[in-house]
DNA sequence: ATATCTATTCGAAGCGCTTCGACGCTCGCC
DNA sequence: GGCGAGCGTCGAAGCGCTTCGAATAGATAT
């Protein structure tokens, strides 16, 4: 391999000189910058990414850590990933993957720099990650959020208002009786704070609306959305509205609906809270509150970038809930 | 951050030695062992990564390609992750995530030295990628199989040998007309060689047994399935055993069936190709052909740190199908 | 007591890059 | 014609770690 040496005895300049015209960080005479270019693209010289990181103790690396475990939505996990990646690369960083359960890994990743900055996923209410981020010199941002966000910067849906939207969507509708699905039991039980805070906008909204409202977690397998939908027809059958935020559980509520013959939307109006490609993917397509997982993760990237660059971000900052009416609601 | 040079002056020995001792690579005497562990756990130390690649040209770290692109099977994808990330760590190193488009990061990762070695997920059959890897010097497993594998080490499931396992049973069985519902049609475009593996594997092997055999792609989302599964009942009303290749399409496939009024597995009996945990979540608990995603990710890791130790490994690994029997399937 | 080993430990030379201070040159100005 | 001011470039000092050859000390053999 090329080092920065051999393409400086090419271009008949120093060590110093190549550098600084790669990085831009001291003018160079175009001339040079030209013989230096030239000499890179014919060596197909490539800075070595450790010797950079030692020299300059900065790694253009940013963590990323990511739940690998059950009750999540993994596609939605997927879509984070992704936005996160793409948007890091526009920043010109590559990213390590962690994994939620792998502290060790973690320290190893912020202690030994490997990497610059740090974007979590996934965040639980009490998390355990969150004393290492803090310990650590990197900045970090939190994709969801803990239950004392004080002195971290966290962004994520503005789940409650998600809540708030479809209660006073469907209250709005004409809809008396109504029922959030949420996320599958193992998420409250973990205090995923999003769940519950879906849940508690909900209730609020409708409340407000004078609507009563049934709250009842949501298995994502078939046969426990089965279960969900069955016991809400036969306890509740006056139910004429649902909110169902629950990516994977929501073909099986459909396909159960019809199978007990009610009808989306004539019988039944249902809101959904997922990313855009799942409400459109349904049998019906859905009106539904956009999960703007890819957003929200390129969004973690550039605030954890700004801060990298010393600029001072806002704690938090919460996506306002949109939501598209499709085929799924009707006026009652 | 304390250096190797602060742990050395607490523990009273040269950092040379502190290096070896934690490394393991030249004996130390227990008793200077212990003072610089001390030393180490007292101050909190851990190496520089950057340093550590650039005096040792090691970086610790393995890159993984993924696909973050439509048409696969999204949750295969982290389970794939999942196996590789869970295993690197076993193996003492960190990934580095890298999408599949992105050709420039590629380079950029092997030629400036960021990792190590490679891991390549979800292969085409004239991948763009393998040029690169090819003139890359780190040593690269993909898991999948290119048109041309020669000089590649590559990890996966027998798909074709899974095609001819599910035929033959459905022939055992008693079937004697059988579809493959297969991949969604963009996989198939694309040429990942999976898809065209099972189709081989199912179509010879039904030939070989005197089956029937329809041989059909299958969209994911839930009006393509039912589409396909309506097809296929209004044109070959004889089909009594499916062999179900798409993990996303299958709880549509058999809801559809349901909705036609036939019941699994005495009306028609359904072999599907899924993870284990798929098979089990469906309405009826499936046989099926487990895909080990997890597992084909570790034995990729494990393949490739061998390959970093200098070892020889064989080119090309293909794990045999294992068909495990549960509710979806019957004798005629 | 001296020479010979072995078991440990040390010193120093890099790994390839960034960055700081300094230098030399050209230019415009008085 | 000489001065200061920039601009563009260079040299050298590290960044923190690994690794090689060599030195030291204690133990054993003579």
């Amino acid at each position: 391999m090329p080092t920065i040496e051999d393409v400086a005895r090419l271009a008949k300049v120093s060590t110093s000189t190549v550098s600084y015209a790669l990085s831009g960080k001291r003018p160079i005479s175009a001339a040079t910058r030209r013989r230096i270019e030239q000499a890179v693209a014919e060596l197909g010289y490539r800075p070595h990414a450790g010797a950079r990181a030692l020299a300059s103790a900065r790694s253009e690396v940013i963590g990323l850590i990511v739940p690998l475990r059950s009750g999540i939505d993994v596609p939605v996990i997927m879509q984070f990933a992704g936005g996160v990646v793409t948007r890091a690369r526009e920043h010109a960083h590559n990213v390590l993957l962690l994994t939620q359960d792998d502290l060790v890994g973690l320290e190893r990743a912020t202690d030994g720099s490997m990497v610059d900055a740090l974007v979590v996923m996934d965040v639980e209410a009490d998390d355990a990650r969150i004393p290492i981020l803090t310990r650590s010199r990197q900045p970090s941002v939190l994709i969801g959020l803990p239950q004392n966000s004080s002195g971290l910067t966290c962004v994520d849906l503005d789940f409650e208002a998600a809540g708030r939207t479809a209660a006073a969507e469907l209250a709005a509708l004409g809809h008396r009786e109504v029922a959030l699905l949420g996320a599958p039991p193992e998420v409250f039980e973990r205090h995923t704070s999003y769940a519950d805070r879906v849940m508690r906008g909900f209730r609020d909204a409708a409340a407000d609306h004078g609507l009563v409202a049934h709250l009842v977690p949501c298995p994502a397998t078939p046969a426990g959305a089965y279960g969900v939908v069955d016991a809400l027809l036969a306890d509740s059958p006056g139910v004429s509205g649902l909110f169902v935020h629950n990516e994977r559980a929501l073909p099986h509520v459909l396909s159960r609906l019809r199978e007990h013959g009610r009808t989306v939307p004539d019988d039944v109006a249902v809101i959904a809270l997922c990313p855009e490609d799942v409400a459109l993917a349904q049998q019906v397509p859905m009106t539904a509150i956009d999960l703007p997982a890819a957003t929200l993760g390129g969004l973690a990237v550039d605030m954890v970038m700004a801060r990298l660059a010393g600029e001072q971000t806002v704690e938090t900052r919460l996506l306002a809930p949109v939501l598209t009416t499709r085929e799924s609601t009707a006026r009652r």
